[in-house]
RNA sequence: GCCCCUGUAGCUCAAUGGAUAGAGCACCGGACUUCUAAUCCGAUGGCUGUGGGUUCGACUCCCACCAGGGGCGCCA
């Protein structure tokens, strides 16, 4: 898929359990062939998918086409059954497995089933939070995110950013990355000028109420309405731009304080959602350095000058003998003021002098995808070697029913406070029904967590490339899949713990014979650390939202079966520990995800 | 015109190139004297947009087409 950068590292294995065995065997297989005279197999491991039985898996298939080719005609599908029967019958019973089958030309390994299940509660209780977290790997990564604008609303649009920034900042650290998390605050530019002309003309002497966001929006979307189509109101704005060029002091004056209005807006989001920075870039800062870089471009002969008729420009199809492929990028107005690209490019460069990175990611939706094509190749013109380290992670849009974009210009926008507003107000009537005799403070404290997860996993559950379409309806639905039925099963994973009340019993080998149930439960929670490589690799937290719901599903079906305070000690204690290993499991699911997980709801 | 994304159950979406394509919602029928029913069990529902190709094997990779969305010089 291309929209993947080729990678130039490569994660660290996941070492979980069973590795050694697993190594082992293929030696043997490998030693199989080569006495049978059967070319050298490349195998290539994975779960065995049936439910209630776990193992590994690999077929036959390539090798019998290898030797197909080689030879003459054969019928692969049996002869590679016709394989995996001998190497089943060679194979014998390897240590640290309860059986071995070979079936439809697959060669299944069922690991030892009390043996594995021990390694893995084990494993996941020992390691708590960082079950999952993968070897460092010494390698600095930089997530861009939320950009927002001052100055103007922050709605639902924006939201999708924010949470998929932040979780896959948390998944390339948890993965074994150094992750800065980077901000780039839109403080500058034409939408600044206009709500300041607005202000100034019709708002003078007025401040921020509680909810600045929305009146700064409001503002904002009244200065569109007032200017739009208006030649009058045009030309006043293209004049407060040029004092603000020219750095009028009384201009600058209203806009640092309107900034910073704006400033304390986001702060109050970013606390509501839980997410924070390392560093925040402004517009602002890069703009002057932006116009010089603009020079400095022209002068290499990289970028053309065509004022006063056209703008500065980058001819980068000319430049690279192609064909209506990266366009021409515009990097700074006829008129001498600035654009995106003129502050990009500088920003760039600041971030890899900065800190020294080993990639740069930039979460941007996807309609700017050929803007940001243009960016990176700009800089790789300019000579930077690492622009090759820049990536655009592009996700779609959120839209409202009958593919309306939001745009704070029009007002077409749900704002965040609204939706949260509601979700929360929803959570928290459900939750006084459910759980009458929780404190009011604890009631308003789940009524939160329930409501920001099933927005943010709502977001998370879906694939980047997708479409979000944004519908009351659905945004305050709490059932099926979704994060509070996946924090229910913390809960009542809790729950049994609180209630057993004495500490978690010793290492266990079970006994018993373990119900398919548990097995699938074990299994699930073994493939988390496989899974948060996967996700980190392909900035999915899809992968992420998917497990967690397995998990939560398999433990609520766990739940109704398998009784664990009332079941005798042996079974008890094993259980118990179980029952410990799926809360972490689950937790640490839901925290890479930003998502909290209640104690009680 | 060039480029990108999407197309899977009525709807919203999953599915490492592998075994029987799965969930949720909706609809129908069941289960609370039990570790929290924000739960569980059962039933219904499919020519994976179409046509080729690669492969032992394609929802998945390649090509063409169809449908929807987005982007392509001074917006951000």
């Amino acid at each position: 898929m291309h929209l993947l950068p080729l990678l130039s590292f490569r994660y660290a294995e996941v070492r979980i359990v069973f590795e050694i065995e697993q190594r082992a065997i293929e030696e043997k297989i490998k030693r199989f062939c080569l006495e049978e005279g059967l070319p050298e197999p490349v195998l290539q491991w994975s779960w065995i998918p049936f439910s209630g039985h776990w193992g590994i898996s690999t077929s036959f298939f390539a090798l019998a086409a290898q030797e197909a080719r080689q030879g003459g005609q054969v019928n692969i599908p049996e002869r590679a059954q016709g394989i995996a029967r001998a190497v089943a019958d060679y194979l014998g019973r390897p240590a640290g497995f309860e059986r071995v089958e070979a079936v439809k030309g697959y060669l299944n390994l069922y690991f030892s089933t009390p043996g594995y299940t021990q390694q893995v509660i084990d494993t996941v209780l020992e390691k708590g939070e960082d079950f999952g977290r993968g070897e460092p790997l010494n390698r600095r990564v930089m997530v861009e995110f939320s950009q927002p604008n001052t100055h103007k609303a922050f709605h639902v649009g924006h939201l999708r950013n924010v949470i998929l920034g932040a979780a896959v900042a948390n998944l390339l650290e948890f993965a074994g990355n150094e992750v800065i998390r980077a901000n780039y605050i839109g403080d500058i530019g034409l939408h600044v000028i206009k709500w300041l002309w607005n202000y100034q003309k019709f708002h003078l002497g007025e401040e921020p109420g509680e909810d600045r966001i929305r009146w700064l929006g409001d503002i904002y979307a009244e200065a569109e309405r007032r200017s739009e189509g208006s030649p009058e109101a045009e030309a006043e704005i293209r004049a407060l731009f040029a004092r603000w060029d020219r750095r009028d002091p009384q201009v600058v004056e209203l806009w640092e304080k309107s900034r910073a209005w704006s400033l304390e807006g986001f702060d109050q989001v970013y606390r509501m959602l839980g997410v924070h920075f390392d560093r925040v870039y402004f517009e602002s800062e890069v703009e002057e350095p932006g116009k010089k870089l603009v020079e400095e471009l022209i002068a290499r002969g990289i970028a053309r000058d065509e004022r006063p008729e056209g703008a500065v420009i980058v001819p980068l199809d000319e430049i690279l003998g192609e064909k209506e492929k990266y366009r021409v990028l515009v990097v700074l107005r006829s008129d001498g003021t600035s654009l995106y690209a003129t502050k990009d490019l500088p920003l760039a460069i600041k971030k890899f002098e900065e800190y020294n990175l080993d990639q740069s990611i930039y979460v941007i939706d996807v309609r700017q995808s050929l803007y940001l094509q243009q960016i990176f190749k700009t800089l790789e013109l300019m000579g930077y070697d690492w622009a090759k380290n820049c990536y655009h992670l592009a996700y779609e849009i959120v839209n409202l029913p009958g593919n309306v974009t939001m745009k704070s210009r029009d007002g077409t926008v749900v704002l965040l406070e609204d939706l949260v507003r509601e979700a929360t107000s929803r959570a928290l009537e459900i939750v006084r029904t459910k759980n009458p005799e929780l404190s009011n403070e604890q009631q308003e404290m789940v009524a939160h967590a329930v409501a920001l997860g099933a927005i943010k996993y709502s977001m998370l559950s879906r694939d980047n490339t997708k479409i979000v379409t944004f519908d009351w309806q659905s945004a305050l639905d709490f059932n099926g899949q979704a994060a509070p039925y996946i924090q229910y099963a913390y809960v009542r994973a809790n729950s049994i713990l609180r209630k057993a009340n004495q500490a978690l019993p010793a290492s266990q080998l079970p006994v018993y014979e373990l119900s398919p149930v548990e097995i699938e439960l074990v299994e699930l929670i073994s493939r988390f650390p496989k899974e948060v490589q996967r996700a980190a690799k392909e900035y999915r937290p899809l992968y992420l939202a998917n497990l967690a719901y397995d998990l939560a599903r398999v433990f609520n079906d766990f739940y109704n079966q398998c009784p664990v305070l009332q079941a005798e000690e042996t079974v008890r204690a094993v259980r118990l520990r179980l029952v410990a290993a799926a809360r972490q499991t689950i937790g640490n699911c839901l925290r890479l995800m930003g998502i909290t997980a209640p104690n009680v709801m």
